[in-house]
RNA sequence: GGCGCUAUGGUGCAACGGUUAGCACGCGGCCCUUUCAAGGCCGAAAUACGGGUUCGAUUCCCGUUAGCGCUACCA
């Protein structure tokens, strides 16, 4: 398929964010959905920024967007597009509706449509009853300007009676009553001396998806009531209206939209937690859609490969941070352990930990640390992993000499009187050993044991904290091995040396 | 207020007229054990309410309730 015969007949689908905010979660979800379908269907992903706001919009925000899709894996064939410098493209447009008597001048201020929920006195048609109208409807629209002098805006003319109707993927045939949409703002009156003001959102969107082409609008269904207005602007420049796929919408724990007070909203603030893109993706698929069957551990080839329309529900959602949290475990155990190391690498690289000769293929330190090393200390490590700071935290001492020993471990496993007595010896043992191996360390540490008339669980836990100065670590010996034998019995005198002092 | 959407355990999803209502997170217990995880096993926990339709409703229809959305010269 060429890629003008892709324009033509492919599917092509946008992730349009306003840069009034950060990339909330609710927002990279639809992005997701929307790269998803692309990617199954073979089509084109456009990223739209929708800054046609010039009170609200912040572009330094942008960026902010971008690095949040990037690390989130969704990437874009086309864009990004910013709908502040294609204003002629909407001016054209609004004219031509007002041309063919689709939209209308409005001079009447601002304010008096706020609310909208009246008829405009003085005019016919009262309500009595239902179905009719509730909606201003000004003079302005027949040709009388209501406030003559003003800058007028652009309005676009809601047909009297009937109703509008569309086809949504998720949510099935809707239709709307014209009496019930108000006469939306197509273009803002012009400032100074300029004759109109931007466009409005509703402009903005049609105009910029019939020029893009794109066959399938999935966003939020926030949109859905904006649809009906959509559609009768898709017709009113002579055009038929894209497939439309709204999404549910993503909840606090209260089942309130989701907001700051629920905790993290942007997406940037879990990339800065350490969790892992691929996990955060496979989270935030799930949230609102279903592949079907039971499996959840879907990597992002699964989610491509399984991802379509039908699947997704028509109930909000509540984000639930437990289960992102269990994801992120997942991840970090299952991968595949050269899909772990390059979070791992940037995570070190981060705390100033990491080493070049850690990276595949340089030259091993004199102390034979390598990347095959790297490898198996990440794999021993990743189990008791949460997120990805925890590997310059508590498993410091993996990666670093300089570490501390943790006051807590100190006070729950030296209690006893004998540890410094027991690690000395430790040290001697395991310096003698000739072969440096799992079984070789267990039966030296447990003869250590035996012979101090202790528990082995007592002398392993004080050599833990001893080594790797934590509570809380992999299983020692494996631990021994992976540190090496030089530094686990320089660890084990500087505990006792340490520990006499204190 | 008006209009619209939604409604399965605490949470995310299955079951798309007939199942002992399934899976996962979380929660509790047990096992494993060298700390802490992981893992294994077991358990508590749901069809919002009321009417219909039907031989039979979680499933279809109506109403109620609740939540959410839209109702801006915001997007």
């Amino acid at each position: 398929m060429t890629e003008t015969t892709n324009r033509l007949t492919g599917v092509r689908v946008r992730f349009a964010p306003s840069p009034t905010g950060y990339l909330h979660v609710g927002g990279a979800r639809t992005a997701l959905f929307n790269w998803l379908f692309a990617r199954r269907h073979g089509g084109a992903m456009i990223l739209r920024i929708e800054d046609t706001d010039a009170e609200r919009n912040k572009p330094e925000l942008v960026q902010g967007i971008i690095d949040g899709l990037q690390w989130l894996g969704v990437d874009w064939d086309e864009g990004p597009f910013y709908q502040s410098q294609r204003t002629e493209l909407y001016r054209a447009a609004a004219k031509k509706c007002v041309a063919n008597g689709s939209a209308f001048l409005c001079y009447c201020p601002a304010d008096k449509y706020a609310g909208g929920d009246y008829t405009e006195p003085g005019q016919d048609e009262e309500p009595k009853g239902g179905g009719l109208r509730r909606v201003t409807r000004c003079s302005c629209r027949d040709g009388k300007p209501s406030t003559p002098g003003a800058k007028p805006a652009v309005r676009f003319k809601v047909p009297i009676g009937g109703t509008t109707k569309f086809a949504d993927t998720v949510f099935g045939e809707r239709e709307f009553s014209n009496d019930e949409i108000e006469d939306f703002v197509l273009l803002r009156s012009g400032k100074g001396d300029e004759e109109f003001g931007q466009s409005m959102y509703q402009l903005g969107v049609v105009v910029d998806d019939m020029d893009m082409c794109v066959t399938h609008v999935i966003r939020g269904a926030d949109h859905l009531s904006n649809t009906p207005k959509q559609v009768l602007l898709y017709r009113a420049l002579g055009a038929s209206p894209p497939v439309f796929a709204h999404v549910p919408l993503i909840l606090g724990a209260d089942k309130s939209r989701l907001s700051k007070r629920h905790g993290a909203t942007d997406v940037n603030l879990y990339r800065a937690e350490g969790f892992l893109p691929e996990a955060f993706r496979n989270f935030l698929a799930l949230l609102g859609w279903s592949a079907g069957g039971d499996e959840e551990f879907l990597r992002t080839k699964d989610l491509i490969e399984r991802f379509s329309l039908e699947g997704v529900s028509r109930t909000n959602a509540v984000f639930d941070r437990p289960k992102l949290e269990w994801f992120n475990t997942q991840y970090l155990q299952r991968l595949p352990i050269d899909d772990l190391l390059p979070e791992v690498e940037n995570e070190l690289k981060r705390s100033g930990l990491w080493k070049p000769e850690w990276v595949a293929g340089a030259a091993p330190a004199p102390d034979e640390r390598d990347h095959a090393w790297f490898s198996r200390a990440v794999d021993l490590l990743r189990p008791r992993i949460r997120l990805l700071p925890d590997f310059s935290s508590w498993s410091r001492a993996f990666f670093s000499d300089e570490f501390t020993r943790d006051p807590a471990a100190k006070e729950k496993f030296w209690k006893d009187p004998k540890v410094p007595e027991l690690l000395a010896k430790t040290a001697d043992v395991l310096a003698a050993l000739t072969e440096w191996n799992h079984d070789a360390c267990d039966h030296a540490t447990r003869a250590v044991a035996e012979a101090g008339g202790v528990k082995a669980g007592l002398l392993i836990n004080a050599v833990r904290v001893a080594i790797v100065g934590q509570a809380v670590a992999p299983p020692l010996f494996d631990t021994m091995v992976v540190l090496g034998q030089q530094r686990v019995v320089r660890r084990l005198q500087d505990a006792v040396a340490g520990s006499a002092k204190a």
